[in-house]
DNA sequence: CATGAATGAGTTTTCATTCAT
DNA sequence: TATGAATGAAAACTCATTCAT
């Protein structure tokens, strides 16, 4: 993004993510990126060098803030923690349908670059070190930490599709039991 | 004069899955399929009707082959069985790549119609029918199927990537962790 | 077309003049032509040298067919002959709906080669002696003889598909009022 | 910006009228359009959804301008409006080769939307209601006014090409005869 | 000869990017 | 800067023709 608006940058970033869930990355114009932020084509190419950059950018953008609000370690007891961590991750995921999508349209295409994935990755870092002191304090398995995060990730993001439609209480329930899910599976 | 030669569809199918894991499903041209099959372009629409037919028809191929292999319930000891799916189920990640990364792209994509989809849906049922054997027996928590079915596809996917390099030892005890992970996240 | 079997030739033919009508000429194709004959693609070779080829022999037989049936001076006294020709003609066009459309679509397109127009200018000799010998007679206007011809052919044209559902009385009397229009027209 | 310019449309339109007349409704390329009207081939895009749209455009362009130019009853005594209008007709298909071409090769394409052929249809009203008025003045015969129609089109039609290299002199002299043929053809 | 799959040039159409206004 | 028309390089797809069987 450039000097101007910031505020028109963030809406060709929103008007992305939505288009990529509506029609996929491979269906993405951005013709129809511009008509959804409401703006001519042309603008486009003055906050975003091309479409590679804006993909590029909106990648890192999403995993930025989804890292600031899932993947941090707030210090409390690992138990707490961990389960803080957990529904947060179950929130995140069904409050960002889009991100969710377009992250995951993401990580094999082309369009990543190599600096942004490593920027990306640095996001892990909290939990990681989480991850550890548990194994320091002997709550956890001794598995690799890669592992265990892999484990994580992979099943919030398996499991929070299935909290669409619930009740509140239904979610706090489906909330609870992933909590338990995870934690069964990692602790010693 | 030649006979359409299903080997040839088989070939069409392979360049398409490996053309994706190179170049990414926005990236797939026919005619670089073509080219990695050998044959002409035009060649492809004699096999299939276009471009989304090829694919939605790769996308049941690959789930169907990939639910023939892992998700079946071959009778053993629940434990037992369990085992060898989630073992088969790393087997088949770490051997297949290229369809790994196809069905993912494929998943939020506008290719797959929804017959397709229904059709791919129903490869999963050995397994639920195995792990409600499971809930019966009482060796198993009480949690809704669907749920643990995600759980497990989801830890899975999330770990396959995790064995590339390793050596045959490593990733036997490498299968071992992620069975025993699964286990006790789901065991009651 | 080659030594093998005149009625396959014929086949492909007929075949050509009804899909043209069916799609126009715009959209044929030698696939479907091939598939309304009931034989494969590659035969059609073998009875012309191509699609071009393909058309301008059609074209030559259409036309030569018409003027056989049509364009003919049989010596009967000038009214009556002319009054055949045009009931003739109109019996034509209306039997004949696919050979006209063809003609139609055939008249502009670059398909005829030169050498088939003469020939197939050729066919109206006949009716031109005949407009002559009413012109000797007195019996018709003094006009230019290619003038009449044109005449006669665009009346035609123009009217026959107008018949198109009628009763035979009704049939019988539009010839009957065809014919008078013409002849009152070219009459001294 | 570049404003979408009606004159770019109306080049458009022209260039594909001659390109017809060059190479045929069946030769017909968009990318020769474009190179005719001096504009990139995508260009046509902006101005007309696609092919079939452009050639249905300017089929219903070319019949009303003609209509508008043949077809009207200017309210003169009979003879002196059909006089005007047998020579309006034949100064229009002489003047406008390319439509003449243009709309025969049109006539039994599936190019032509059954909304167009409707809405092309009523340009013919007022040529329609005079021959009525002739009629209903025993001026003329009592023939089915559809009919008269068609035979003074079809007239018209197969004489103008004849008009063709003819000197100013000469074409005022065919103007009569043919206006004399087919009032004769026509007169009660 | 007949077949119909294979070929690849050519066609329509899309779309990232540029640029006149 | 914003606009959206213009560009032209791909991409999907078609189809006349060839050729292995």
């Amino acid at each position: 993004m450039r000097q101007k608006d910031e505020a028109k940058a963030q809406d060709i970033l929103r008007a992305t993510l939505h288009e990529v869930q509506a029609v996929g990355l491979a269906g993405l114009s951005i013709e129809a990126v511009a008509r959804r932020a409401g703006i001519a084509t042309g603008t486009v190419y003055t906050y975003f060098r091309g479409k590679d950059a804006l993909l590029d950018s909106l990648y890192l953008h999403t995993k930025t803030a989804f890292s600031d609000f899932v993947l941090r370690d707030d210090g409390l007891p690992l138990r707490a923690a961990f389960t803080r961590m957990t529904k947060a991750y179950l929130d995140y995921i069904i409050e960002h349908e889009a991100e969710i999508i377009f992250m995951g349209q993401m990580a094999n295409s082309p369009y990543v670059t190599e600096q942004t994935r490593e920027a990306a990755a640095l996001g892990a870092r909290p939990v990681a070190a989480m991850l550890e002191r548990g194994k320091l304090e002997q709550l956890l398995k001794d598995l690799d930490t890669a592992w265990m995060m892999a484990f994580v990730g992979g099943t919030m993001k398996a499991m929070a599709p299935l909290a669409a439609g619930m009740s509140a209480a239904g979610y706090a329930a489906f909330q609870e039991s992933v909590a338990t899910l995870c934690w069964d599976a990692l602790k010693a």
